[in-house]
Parts: structure tokens; C-alpha cells; sequence
DNA sequence: CTCGTAATCAACGCTTGCGTTGACTAGACT
DNA sequence: AGTCTAGTCAACGCAAGCGTTGATTACGAG
């Protein structure tokens, strides 16, 4: 059974008028600012509603709940990372290559779509819905790709011989991510001073693949013996 | 005006018994549990009562509030967090080595500290708490000097010739500060196929500071030309 | 001018969860 | 046995926030 405003919204968006998904855009567009700012928990719909200038109510019209306006503006950045990821693993070049690519393309991702990635990046999504609803499973099997993604390029690196074995491929993986995604926590675009996000992943990436190390002061690696 | 609660709670926790601290420790470290599984917004007070058999309102015998419970979780997590850090900037070796250094004793008080270290780096405390108040500024503080540990390490290593500057100081700390802080993520103490966190320290540590790059298949580094 | 549709909003019910009250219980001490 | 105290808990008040209703406004078409 539908109530009232839901069968409204079901007819305004089955009709498909471009007044009403402008809107509807824009509305998801203040949400994902709102989301990034307070968090999924932290926000509220009245403060997306006062961003917009507009009443709690209104967005009824437009959106059937708050995990519905969450899951629109996570959900498509959540698909297009993995399938980035996905297609560099599957692209041309060696697997030190893609590690670098993947790297820059995924902070000009941020640069680009942002907020919406930080909105996904920054919600550990496991504690925002039960493990086992609908959406829950589908977050995990895309989460899944894009990590087996990176994780398929380092180990297609310790095949090759591209890529030093200096760990298990899942934390090698990990760590990566780890760097590029924990930029949500200070990477604000166009704050002064702040580097670009093309300047970012420049460095990440030549501090990954070749290292702090001048090797003037340490010895130059190789397998050093553990010390522990 | 002090509650009746309250009143006994000041008196319980002025006169000092061992039995009243153990008691109160024991529902910090359950809570601790109960934040890093469920995050502070979405943890009750009532999972954390359920998790010691007690009652929701037998907790306020021992805390003041909710907040004061986090904060109690975390600002000793991150006050140690700032110390060590900073010890390891003080102390003696070539930056590359404090690094390295840095990188493994994390990992280590992660592994030690776990779960109260997670709840604290979890948690974006800038979401948590009005940036304005007492707590929010102590916070602010200890993470700055923490921040600025790191980054005066790698300057360091500039000034001395040991690291090669690859990119902005601060980027490069946050870069490893993210791969470290992002274990909260996936790493899960003692789960069947982990690897124990200093392993997970060792590979970080060598992957920053040596390179992933063999150097077989692509050129050896040095300074390579802008390519954008 | 009137009518119909798209869009808005004041007001409501409902749930969750925090912090408090004041009474109760178990056990130590006299 | 009687009393005192540390600790517990059923019950409450209160605020925030979600989703709904039903009426109202704005406005274009006829």
C-alpha cells in the first residue's frame, strides 16, 4: 500500500518531466554537501531542506527517505570507482604502470565528483545499514569488485616481476587505498594552499612505486633482513 | 545544581574506591567495543547497558554522559597517538628510519590499544562535536601536534638529504598517515587470515621507503618529467 | 475567469534515545 | 536483628528527527 505523497512521487517520476528531475537532481546534489559535511547519521533532512531553502516536507515529493537519498548519491560514485578500478586492471600496461594510473584516476575521481565520493568514502557503510538489506549486499559486492581490482593488479605485478613482493597483495592493496582514500579527511578542494588533486596523486604515486628513500643514508634495500 | 545521580557519582568517584574504578573501567572498555562496532552516533547507551547485563540507567552511576564516555575513549588514545609520535621525531636516527620507525609503532599500539585507538580514528571529530567547544579545541590541539610530528619528520629527511621530495611535506605525511589510519577499515584483530599488525607495519613501512618497483620493467626513478 | 495540475507546507503521529528520579535490593558492619 | 550504604533499575520527561496527511498556493491551459 502506497501512502499519499509516495503514489504523488511514483507519478511525477514515471511521467518523467525534466522541470521535475532538475529538481530532483538538485535536491541529491544539496543532500551529498550536506552529507559530507555532518555525515549520514549527523544530517538531518530539515538541514537539507534549509539548504535549499525549502520545508522538510517538500523533499517527500522528490525522494521517498533519507536512506533512499543517501543510497542515490553513494550507490552510482560506489559503480563508476570499481569500474574505473576494474578497467585499468584490465587496460594495457604493466602492473607498476596501472598502479600509478589507478592512483591518479582515482584522486581526479575525487576532484571531479566531489562530494559525492567523499560522501561514500567517508561513511563506513557497514554501520549506516543492516548487513543484510538489499542495498547492504549489492554495497559489498561492488566494494568487493573494486578491491579484488587493485588486488588483481598487484598480484599480476608479483607474476610479472613488476611489482616487489615486500607483502601480501591484500595489504600492499589496502595500503594504497588507504592513502588515496583517507584524503577525505583533509583534501578540500580549493581551500588555499591545498594541492591540487592531479598534484596528490602525483606524489602518492612516486612515493609508492619508487619510494621516500634517497638511499644516501639507508642501504638501498633490496630484502633487508627482519629486524624483529 | 548537581542531579542526585550525579551527587553520588562525584561522591563515589572522589572517594575512590578500587572496586568503583574497576567497575567503570569495565563498562569504558565495553563501550569502546560497542563505539568501534557501531560508530558513536549509532552506538546507545542501551547497547552498552545490553553488552554488561546491567541497565541503562546503572551506567550514569558511572559516567556523566554519553560524550563524557567518548571522550574518555578517546582522548587518552590520542594523546599517546600525539606522544610517540613525537617521541620518535625527538629521538635519534635518519628520518628515513623514524619513518619506518612511526610506521611500525602504530601499527603495534593499534594492535595493543585495540579497540580504544580504532573508535578515536574513526570517528571524524569534527562531525562528533561542535567545533567550539572545550573538548573539540583540546582535540584539535593533541591532533595538530600529531600532524605535525610527521610532517616535521619529512621535512627533516629534506633538510638532511635522506628523503626524496617527492611532494609538499604535509601530503606525503598524510599520505602514510592514511594508509596506516585506514587499517580501521579491514583490519580486525586475530580474524582467521589477517596478518598480525606488525607484519601489516613491516609492508607498509617497506613499501614507502624503498618502493613497490622493481625497476625491471620500468625506469629507476630519479626525477621523472612532469607528464601533464 | 475558471479549472486542473504541479508543487509546497503547517501540523501531526510515532519512534528512538538521552538523562533523571526515587525507590528498591544485597550485603557489610554493628 | 537492625541499620547503613553501594549499586541497581522501573518509570518518567523531554528533544530530535523521520515520514505522512490534507489542505493550500502558484500558475498555465482552455
Amino acid at each position: 500500500m502506497q501512502s499519499g505523497i509516495s503514489r504523488r512521487r511514483a507519478a511525477a517520476l514515471a511521467e518523467g518531466g525534466a522541470a521535475y528531475a532538475e529538481r530532483r537532481a538538485e535536491i541529491i546534489a544539496s543532500a551529498a554537501r550536506i552529507f559530507r559535511e555532518k555525515g549520514f547519521r549527523g544530517a538531518s533532512l530539515a538541514d537539507v531542506a534549509e539548504s535549499l531553502g525549502t520545508d522538510r516536507a517538500s523533499l517527500y515529493y522528490y525522494i521517498g527517505s533519507k536512506e533512499e537519498l543517501f543510497h542515490e548519491i553513494v550507490r552510482d560514485a560506489a559503480e563508476a570507482n570499481a569500474q574505473q578500478a576494474e578497467a585499468i586492471r584490465d587496460g594495457a600496461g604493466s602492473a607498476v604502470d596501472k598502479l600509478g594510473l589507478l592512483i591518479t584516476a582515482l584522486m581526479s575521481s575525487y576532484s571531479i565528483h566531489y562530494p559525492y565520493l567523499f560522501v561514500y568514502i567517508q561513511e563506513d557503510l557497514s554501520k549506516v545499514a543492516d548487513r543484510r538489506s538489499a542495498w547492504a549486499r549489492q554495497m559489498t559486492v561492488i566494494n568487493k569488485r573494486y578491491d579484488d581490482a587493485v588486488i588483481g593488479i598487484v598480484e599480476s605485478g608479483f607474476g610479472d616481476g613488476s611489482i616487489r613482493p615486500v607483502g601480501p597483495a591484500r595489504v600492499i592493496a589496502y595500503g594504497i587505498i588507504g592513502m588515496v582514500n583517507w584524503t577525505h579527511r583533509w583534501y578540500r578542494e580549493g581551500a588555499s594552499g591545498m594541492p591540487s588533486a592531479a598534484e596528490i596523486g602525483r606524489t602518492f604515486t612516486e612515493m609508492v612505486l619508487n619510494g621516500l628513500s634517497s638511499g644516501t643514508l639507508t642501504p638501498p634495500a633490496g630484502q633487508q633482513p627482519a629486524d624483529q
